[in-house]
DNA sequence: TAGTCTTTATGTCAAAATAACACGAAGAGG
DNA sequence: CCTCTTCGTGTTATTTTGACATAAAGACTA
């Protein structure tokens, strides 16, 4: 009778887990999946990456890469895609998957296995949809980032050395810049990026001989100098020649 | 009374459930992991992956990429380094983190993420090794893959260019030839990855140009016509350049 | 043993790409 | 109107690339 009344309070205990907390179980063990994104941006000369302060445990107060659990039937790409909307209300930019990340260890709270991916917005498109969350993001310039929290150190490193690597091999780097923009500004970007300096007049040659800058005929105005030109980036041009093989390289 | 006895069947089903087979309860449902690893093998003139034959459903008796569940706290690395060991025998390969696939429907059996590898071995290293699960596994030939179970046939296509376009920046061609090999055999690893005819004087040029590789002053014997030189790749010296910033580049 | 066959090793030249370099013009502000 | 700042442009020397042909060596055969 004893043992009776012991089961049944332990099967009570066990329904009330299995409905409330735990409602998947698996005959084996498996971690848990987050998507986190590295947001690049790119202002007054500097690259820059968005940061959330955890509000909490673990690591609450600590600055991190936005990013969150996936969903259930959710990709991993959705998840990414999902976070940054709630995140920073972006839409429709530039991501690519970056690594995974599955040492055991890395989380305090158990095994989770993070897909990371990077994205490379125009920070003219985020100041208009800013605001919901934005008592906890803020932009970080990459020589003054905090210690972050998790690995998300590493995680950083990684995704800028392939954003070094990228952008002189792929025309990503016109994610990074308002739809017009000067060839100074976008030298700008690339000596920033790269850590190089670069010769104006070779960078311009080797801009002009792709042919996939359309020039807007229009200048700055308001500068105490001559005003440089608008140029945008052709899109369309570009994936035309890419069917054809074309490669691009800076 | 009947609720107490139903109850107590209940509770004692749950905890046979709980013991035996699925132990492992969360709160949120987590999709399974996987790591599989495509295994390239470059060997008379061809470049191969190998597959091995599906014992059990589902895709039972279909050829897919070697790969399996990622045990209790296992990196995605560890796993796809143990499937290596278990399927091939291989160890201390070069082996790469390729992508992470988790689409919703890409496994019949539910949520399986799947971060996949690629490894690039030397064939005369794994004919010393091969043997116990040799009967279900097989090496083919790039251009003739049988259709492939689950989505490993992207996985492949995406491994394959991901190996075309780092063989032009990494000196990781040398991971699919011998430790000593000849000038010919390795334009010919470059010819068929990258699949376009390469002038013989005007790669040797190159090639010598780096300055890593290290003459044996001993050639092919056997064959009738003059016999290749072999030669090795300087890792050690390679690694040296990296670090003052040196580019391979075919 | 001389001839044939196959594949290796090598150098030059023309064309293209890269790196280095300086000055005049435009706009704003004092 | 003078000054300051930055934009835009062209030439030359050097390096890299791509195209191309011939002589020598080893094995087999007649």
């Amino acid at each position: 009778m004893l043992v009776q009344k012991t089961n049944v309070a332990l099967c009570q205990y066990n329904m009330k887990v299995m409905s409330e907390t735990k409602n998947y179980c698996y005959q084996y063990p498996r971690p848990a999946v987050t998507a986190d994104c590295i947001i690049f941006g790119f202002d007054e000369g500097e690259l820059k990456v968005l940061l959330i302060e955890r509000g909490i445990e673990p690591y609450k107060g600590k600055w991190a890469i936005p990013g969150g659990f996936i969903h259930n039937e959710e990709s991993t790409e959705e998840c990414a895609k999902r976070e940054l909307l709630e995140e920073t209300g972006l839409e429709n930019v530039f991501m690519e998957q970056l690594y995974t990340f599955s040492d055991y260890g890395r989380d305090p709270r158990g095994h989770v296995l993070t897909v990371a991916y990077y994205a490379l917005v125009k920070l003219e498109d985020y100041h208009i949809h800013a605001g919901d969350d934005a008592k906890y993001a803020r932009w970080f310039a990459i020589s003054q980032i905090p210690s972050l929290a998790f690995d998300h150190d590493r995680i950083l490193r990684v995704a800028l050395s392939r954003l070094r690597g990228k952008i002189r091999y792929q025309p990503i780097g016109f994610e990074l810049l308002p739809e017009k923009f000067t060839l100074p500004e976008l030298q700008s970007l690339y000596e920033t990026v790269l850590e190089v300096k670069i010769d104006r007049r070779n960078f311009r040659r080797k801009i002009n001989a792709t042919g996939l800058l359309i020039d807007h005929q229009e200048s700055v105005t308001g500068v105490p100098h001559v005003g440089a030109n608008y140029f945008s980036f052709d899109k369309k041009k570009y994936k035309e020649l890419l069917e054809r093989g074309f490669n691009f390289e800076i």
